[in-house]
DNA sequence: CACCACTATGTCAGTTCTTACATAGTTCAA
DNA sequence: TTGAACTATGTAAGAACTGACATAGTGGTG
């Protein structure tokens, strides 16, 4: 009962119920475009992997490995399906908002605006490539429309947050760009304060 | 060398920045609207206040407390205002994105699709009531149009982005609730598999 | 042939952060 | 007057996570 599965567990779960994988090849699909939400490093894989093995919520069978132990292949089981089926619906935690561009945002009014105008472009080109991807990726999805009870249907949606995200992401870069250019060039305002 | 400040050294800069606060102010100004964005428990500000101060980038002076500790209100130093400086227009690193939402919906597809509406239609209720605060906040600091410079540029800028990032949240909440109920009731599509 | 990237598992030290506990004064409502 | 909410600081155990190290085969490039 001391035994809580953290959030970690459940995204393990999440890969598992789509193809058995060993604790490598989940790191690697959480790192892909679809699933990149909640990341790890393949140690903290590892660990909970034994953890949810210890709880009975995966089970393994071992191949010949490339490295000096055996490759070992996960897969969920029917209790694992039961407790991540039981988890999807229960309301998500409250999640501590921690973003470090929008931490630098709010401490802007003391930086450099060329400099921050600088790092805010640089900020929408990753949000801009992401978002072409994205809709790539979605155009196609979009054709195929994919069943509620298919895999193909959480990608799909993962992909809508993803894709409104990285667009509300560049329009808000976007914005800002546009408030420094205005800092750095009162042309038509002569009333600023002119320090420095 | 050896200590780095963490992130949240920077936050806690950030608010001192602005006012001399205890460790208990620092928390709740973290916790407010326009600051939510790297929040932390008391207990984590006092231990990074501590580093803070044996960094030299913050003072603090005493006063009577309620408790049987005196009231310790801290403030930034010419150091910890140079660091934070730099701080800023330093490229963020890459966030490990983590969401619980997100990731309850890439394995949407186990669960079932009403108990999944309710919980986006809550979810939806929370997104839509910050966002009518977001809205009401940002009507009044456009008037006001807050020049760079000012600490109100902060708070405009950090609004800016939670604004259009709930807006981006409610639309993406109603779509899911569109697919689910779609899936729910497929009148006019017959060729269903018709399980349960 | 050397080097790199990829596949694959694991340990370990250390950082960050949460949760619970402990103390204690004030203010306000039931 | 009891109790809750708020102000205020701190400790300590432990969970969650990162990053470096260690091992080792395969396959491709220069």
């Amino acid at each position: 009962m001391s035994s809580t599965i953290p959030t970690l567990g459940f995204a393990i779960l999440s890969v598992l119920a789509r193809a058995d994988s060993t604790g490598y090849e989940i790191a690697g699909r959480m790192r892909n475009p679809v699933a990149r939400f909640w990341t790890a490093s393949h140690s903290q894989i590892h660990t909970d992997l034994r953890r949810l093995l210890a709880a009975g919520l995966v089970g393994y069978t071992t191949a010949p490995g490339p490295g000096p132990q055996e490759k070992k292949i996960y897969s969920i089981t029917g209790e694992g399906l039961e407790a991540l089926r039981e988890w999807v619906t229960e309301p998500p935690r409250p999640q501590p908002e921690r973003d470090e561009l929008v931490l630098k945002t709010y401490a802007a009014w003391l930086a450099d605006p060329a400099a921050l105008s600088e790092m805010f472009r640089t900020a929408l080109r990753g949000h801009e490539k992401r978002l072409a991807e994205y809709e790539a990726a979605w155009a196609s999805m979009e054709k195929e429309a994919p069943a509620f009870g298919t895999p193909r249907f959480g990608n799909m949606a993962a992909l809508r947050c993803g894709l409104t995200y990285e667009r509300h992401r560049a329009d808000w870069c976007r914005w800002m760009i546009d408030q420094l250019s205005r800092s750095l060039k009162p042309s038509c305002d002569a009333s600023y304060p002119s320090e420095e």
